[in-house]
DNA sequence: GTGTATTTGTTCGTATGTATC
DNA sequence: CGATACATACGAACAAATACA
């Protein structure tokens, strides 16, 4: 379980986008993936549910993911 | 675009809330509408969510709008 | 077909920490 | 010191679309 660090130099939401950024550097989720819904982020980095969406909003904005409404967020 | 000025007499959450004012007391925003979002206040006048929180508590305060939780901002 | 669960979207409420003037 | 502003975080409620039994 890779928990965060809440007293980290990287606030919660940027932690738990690198870790998911990291799995998709090193081949763990691959391109057409779908990451983790929301629900299931928040249980396994027990964060609440605004950091998760930040974090994928952050991952969007890397470009390294895509949301669809209702389906899920995949790995570009 | 109604950009604000950070280095205007008024605090920058008067001056959205000053901007918004208008707009009911001239017409462009009727009673029974619904403001904008604070995510659309926060892009329209480049400001901070704290910011415009603050912008639509002064507009409470002043018995021109009403919040309604999960649903928005209404012209009273 | 129908209803339920899942998933993301959106909104407001509240609190804490930091920085600036 | 107090007021202002921003970033971050958690919580809660509802909508809408999809998936599935």
């Amino acid at each position: 379980m890779s928990r965060i660090d809440p007293t980290g130099k990287l606030p919660p939401y940027r932690q738990v986008a690198e870790i998911i950024a990291g799995q998709i550097r090193d081949g763990r989720l691959r391109k057409g993936e779908r990451i983790p819904s929301e629900s299931e982020l928040i249980e396994k980095y027990e964060v609440s549910r605004s950091t998760v969406r930040r974090t994928v909003a952050y991952l969007r904005d890397q470009g390294l993911v895509e949301t669809v409404p209702t389906r899920g967020t995949y790995v570009l």
